[in-house]
DNA sequence: TCTGGGGTCCTAGGACCC
DNA sequence: TCTGGGGTCCTAGGACCC
């Protein structure tokens, strides 16, 4: 099996940290004024709550609930409503994950709001210390909350992050009295394990992390997949789960939104499409990639029972991959024309640019060098003025200007990057 | 009235080949 | 009329993550 691959290392110490309810910290750091009171930040489209402050998660709103269902706890409660602003978390995300680097040269971000931290060097006296360190220098620099777990295999330092975050001042060790901590740890809560498979183990009895680390390899094997089994071995403190240091480059770019309202006509799922078209062009412009497919899909809601629902997708392959967003633009709006159908009222539409790869290695045909460098030029001149100016200083004829379907924000808190930049640095 | 968006990995099964 | 067996590659769909 391909886990027996792995050496179990001694005294391997891999730290997981995790910004306390990310989002609505960012908010507080510019707006003090909520600080100690309950926050939440809605996804886009004011749809669904994303973030809460702990005073929130008391009050009893949920993770991913729907905005409208929880509205009236948010009045009677007056909780403090915003919309996502997704510039200033990734600036202040890229600001904690530049501290965490000074703790260590083995650093996995691995979302916006955590990474993975190799202490593998630390003597194991230190280590709960060092964890203390890392959680104080990020709040003292970054201004943001954390909470650090630190154990032998990424799956138990999870574990050990969910204790800090409830107790312990935000950091936990977990290198003694592993089983105790197992025995009262929801087989829901373990990282990997979602909603079918909680369901397949509690069926089978396995209720607990416990549970979980007692059962036979085999048996978890043919009843998941090897990622079940590597879950497994993890919480028996066997490391099957490779910190990923280097960003690899993504393999798909998908950009889609939900519309502000439904949408029933082509020349504006036209418009959203070629929108979105752009976006993701320029986004893997951005990691110097090009594509070889297009997928466009759009559908109606899902939970409207009322009308029939429609869902669809396209997918073509260009010709030679490539970066261009007029040829990208082309074949979007063809895959489009073959999946609309008349009289339904869309809810949402997406793009998925596949097969991406490294612009640099695209030289499978000879005019390839020739057609590109043209419009390379374009692009790239595209590129520069929509960061200098703003995006969508330059875009499109055929993305429309009046944009009717482009989503509701109605809680921004309008702080945007520039401002975001002019603040002064503490503690540096 | 109002239900996010962007990823990764795995597997089963079909197509195709000899 | 009888109608193998084994391999590879690809894709769609599912499950998971934050």
């Amino acid at each position: 099996m391909s886990y027996i691959n792995y050496s179990r290392r001694n005294g391997n110490k891999i730290a997981l940290v995790d910004c306390n309810s990310f989002y609505v910290s960012c908010e507080r750091l510019f707006n003090p004024k909520i600080e100690k009171k309950p926050v939440v930040v809605l996804s886009n489209n004011d749809g669904c709550v994303i973030s809460r402050s702990k005073e929130a998660k008391a009050i009893g709103i949920k993770m991913g609930e729907p905005y409208f269902k929880v509205k009236h706890l948010v009045k009677k409660n007056k909780i403090e409503v915003f919309s996502s602003n997704y510039a200033l978390y990734g600036d202040l995300s890229r600001r904690v994950m530049k501290v965490l680097k000074t703790f260590s040269p083995q650093v996995e971000i691995y979302s916006i709001d955590e990474a993975f931290i190799d202490l593998s060097f630390m003597d194991e006296k230190g280590v709960e210390e060092y964890g203390k360190e890392i959680r104080e220098k990020v709040l003292k620099w970054v201004g943001i909350p954390t909470s650090v777990g630190i154990a032998s295999t990424k799956t138990l330092s999870k574990v050990a992050n969910h204790i800090a975050k409830k107790e312990r001042n935000g950091v936990m060790y977990l290198n003694k009295n592993i089983d105790l901590i197992l025995k009262n740890f929801p087989i829901e809560d373990v990282w990997g394990v979602g909603k079918q498979l909680s369901k397949f183990y509690k069926k089978n009895d396995i209720k607990t992390a416990y549970d979980l680390k007692n059962a036979s390899s085999t048996w978890v094997k043919k009843g998941t997949n090897v990622l079940g089994a590597k879950t497994a071995m993890e919480l028996r403190e066997v490391p099957c789960i490779n910190l990923q240091i280097d960003q690899e480059k993504r393999k798909n770019c998908c950009v889609s939104r939900s519309f502000g309202r439904k949408v029933d006509n082509i020349n504006e799922l036209e418009e959203a499409v070629i929108t979105h078209c752009l976006n993701a062009a320029e986004k893997i412009r951005a990691d110097s990639q090009v594509a070889k497919t297009i997928t466009v899909f759009i559908r109606t809601s899902p939970f409207d029972k009322n009308k029939r629902y429609y869902s669809n997708s396209r997918t073509l392959d260009f010709p030679i991959a490539t970066s261009n967003s007029i040829e990208m633009i082309k074949q979007a709006v063809k895959a489009l024309n073959d999946i609309y159908k008349y009289d339904y009222k869309y809810q949402k539409a997406g793009v998925i640019l596949s097969n991406l790869k490294d612009s640099k290695n695209n030289q499978e045909n000879l005019l390839t060098p020739l057609l590109e460098d043209k419009s390379k030029t374009l692009m790239k001149a595209i590129d520069y003025t929509n960061t200098k100016y703003g995006r969508y200083a330059i875009s499109i004829a055929q993305a429309g200007l009046s944009k009717g379907w482009k989503m509701r924000r109605e809680h921004s808190s309008k702080i945007d990057t520039a401002s975001f930049d002019s603040l002064p640095i503490i503690g540096i």
